[in-house]
DNA sequence: GGATGCGGTAGTGTATGCATTAGAGGATGC
DNA sequence: GCATCCTCTAATGCATACACTACCGCATCC
């Protein structure tokens, strides 16, 4: 590799924002991921290992080690021969996908419910579906999905379980992809905020079976809908 | 490395049982979580990569792919200067482990009833119930343990979702330790049979819901049970 | 013309080498 | 006696070297 590169030899002179220190592997597997989920990276596209070490300017081996995760991460695929490749995301897989996050999501509404939150943790999930509500009545739907995802986000949070927590946060990444596609293919996601008000509600009241179900009726609502978009893009062009 | 040692040159002479030919870090993996499952590495064993590599009668290289791997399980703990720590489990940690099977099992339950399955998966399942009657009777609780497992097993495959049923495998694996220790501790699991009964019953009848609210009951009680004989232990000795 | 065999090559999997560094333990100062 | 600093070692993270092999293309043969 070009030794006239100069910043490649110490590993920890990066003196970004002095955050934590990231070692090379750790840096590949979050530049590249950060790729894939911006769908900078595309579905389909084949990357071998020399690339992917040249783009980012470190040897195979820290790389190696980012593929694999990126793998498990159900990212990407290896093949031998091929490098790996940027796995697309089917209408099958979605479900799939959908009735894993309805599943946890649905127990941690559940389990928010049963620890009883105190006003001020409410008041988190409150803020975001006022924000929501804004985002729609601006027709802002990049905004609206953020806040969508910060609602989500903040539900499992509370769950107090770091484990389910961390779970989630993968297989929303997962969807992130398609779902900011699908964003302006699907209609107006009014009744969408509606469930989440109904949500809070049921936790506010305390009451994990309700809480339970009125978010898995939710997320069956919006995998139904995703996955419907999909299959049609999917059969169309 | 000792280069009298002569069997390590090649990579697949194996010769084993001709199955598929297994990479070395694929190996280092299975054994090392074979190993860590089976408590032959116990909770709280430290180990460095160059043991390792040496124990498996390969380079460091595998050995660190297979690390990685392991941590990402939850299985241990790689600490920079210390090597691998393998994770032992605390009751809370049981209890968010159990919350998640408990979400995704239930659903498992409740999309094979949505499913509406044939008569002959239907029967896997008796099998599996039969099985633990039998095995009770008996008084083998190793024997009902592992048809306790297959009857769980069984039933997140019939759910036809590939993903769940992989999730839902790793975190049955990491609880097998623990079950194994408690299982003398634990008073006889008649009940639990009876649950598994009427878990069947709700698929037969294609009742999603029955199906998903008694197996999330049943897994909450097995879930109290097992924190409870933790948290025990854990104060106790 | 199509099937078959056969180098050649590119890509990978693994081993090894090397610079860096965290941390243990001793020495020193108070 | 205790804390602090320093040194030295051992483990790591990464780069590189190397052997193996799957695949591509061409040539040959039927």
């Amino acid at each position: 590799m070009e030794t006239g590169t100069a910043d490649q030899k110490t590993p920890v002179e990066d003196a970004d924002s002095g955050a934590t220190r990231l070692s090379r592997a750790d840096e590949a597997y979050q530049v590249l991921k950060r790729r894939i989920l911006d769908n900078d990276l595309p579905a389909g596209a084949q990357l071998l290992e020399q690339e992917l070490a040249e783009s980012l300017n470190m040897s195979r081996t820290p790389v190696r080690e980012a593929m694999v995760q990126l793998e498990r991460d159900g990212l990407v695929e290896i093949r031998p021969r091929h490098g790996m490749r940027v796995l697309p995301i089917s209408a099958d897989d979605m479900r799939e996908i959908y009735d894993i996050l309805t599943a946890l999501e649905s127990t941690a509404a559940g389990l928010a419910a049963e620890r009883g939150l105190s006003e001020d943790e409410i008041a988190t999930l409150d803020v975001c579906v006022a924000e929501m509500d804004a985002a729609l009545a601006a027709n802002d739907l990049r905004r609206w999905a953020r806040a969508d995802e910060e609602f989500h986000a903040r539900l499992t949070e509370l769950s107090g379980n770091a484990r389910l927590t961390a779970l989630v946060e993968g297989y929303v990444e997962r969807t992130h992809r398609v779902r900011m596609v699908t964003l302006t293919m699907r209609p107006k996601p009014t009744r969408s905020n509606q469930d989440h008000r109904k949500v809070v509600d049921a936790i506010r009241q305390r009451d994990p079976d309700r809480a339970r179900r009125t978010h898995r009726r939710h997320r069956q609502r919006a995998s139904a809908l995703l996955t419907d978009l999909l299959r049609a893009r999917e059969g169309g062009p």
